[in-house]
DNA sequence: CGGCATGTTTCGCC
DNA sequence: AGGCGAAACATGCC
């Protein structure tokens, strides 16, 4: 479920190690940089922050950076702040370990421990996020239309760009294009001013409540409704499903337009 | 077995 | 040049 409010999830659990010293670290080098490991130990973390769908660990050297793929997912000194990911296996293999790092005693469990069935997560030092448009808390409407008019992309590739706005994800994207009103395969240029504040608007509203919530299942178009169309939401019209953008949307007939 | 999955990068075509 | 869609990546699950 790694989208940009699981990152924050994770962000704000591993806040608790700051202040720490990374005493001992292992990686997967296949998904991170060579010499990571090395490069990591005896640093005192000071801080951790995101950037979109990225967590930054900061520390008094290089900061880490945690990206997620798919199904990358984090847990925090032996305790997972996100139990269950969907599309995701319920598993925790410890094959599937791909960063562990230790600011207590090797018989604790690390303070973080970062776990990908799939290996399309990856491990960074010093990311670059030169690329990143506005985080999807932060963006405004005038930012957002400066974009849309220029693009004919469909507004929903628009929104997973993320040069566009940093941390909305395929789920996320259709609950909020749901709550605006918006079918997401309306051309980004078709997109009007007064449609983009109310995306935006409903952006900021609906993703705090899935933060509160959990995360990007727990809006309207959860996973569940995504795999069954049970029928809108609110009122029970027809749902579709396509493949806009390289991604699978789900979207009402009825209310999207 | 075939198809699908919360993401990003790369490739080829305008 | 840059935008866009499709394919590729790696792996588990239904």
């Amino acid at each position: 479920m790694p989208e940009g409010l699981e990152a924050e999830i994770w962000r704000a659990a591993i806040e608790v190690t700051v202040g720490r010293t990374i005493i001992d670290a292992w990686v997967d080098e296949r998904v991170a940089p060579p010499g990571f490991a090395a490069a990591v130990r005896d640093l005192r973390i000071t801080a951790v922050r995101r950037a979109g769908k990225v967590v930054l660990v900061d520390t008094d050297g290089p900061t880490i950076g945690l990206h997620f793929g798919m199904t990358g997912r984090v847990v925090v000194d032996g305790s997972a702040p996100i139990e269950r990911l969907s599309y995701a296996s319920d598993r925790d293999d410890a094959g599937w370990n791909r960063l562990l790092l230790w600011t207590g005693p090797s018989d604790q469990p690390p303070a973080v421990r970062f776990n990908d069935p799939r290996r399309f997560g990856h491990i960074s030092l010093d990311p670059d996020l030169s690329g990143l448009g506005r985080d999807m808390f932060v963006i405004t409407p005038s930012e957002l239309r400066a974009v849309l008019a220029r693009r004919r992309a469909s507004v929903k590739a628009v929104l997973l760009d993320q040069h566009v706005v940093a941390g909305l994800g395929n789920l996320c994207a259709d609950e909020v294009l749901w709550w605006a009103g918006i079918a997401p395969h309306r051309a980004g240029d078709d997109v009007t001013a007064e449609e983009t504040r109310r995306l935006v608007t409903v952006m900021r509203r609906r993703l705090r409540v899935m933060l509160r919530r959990g995360g990007s299942t727990t809006g309207v178009i959860d996973p569940r409704v995504r795999a069954e169309l049970p029928g809108c939401p609110r009122d029970g019209a027809p749902l579709r499903r396509s493949r806009i953008g390289g991604r699978t949307a789900v979207w009402c007939t009825a209310h999207q337009r």
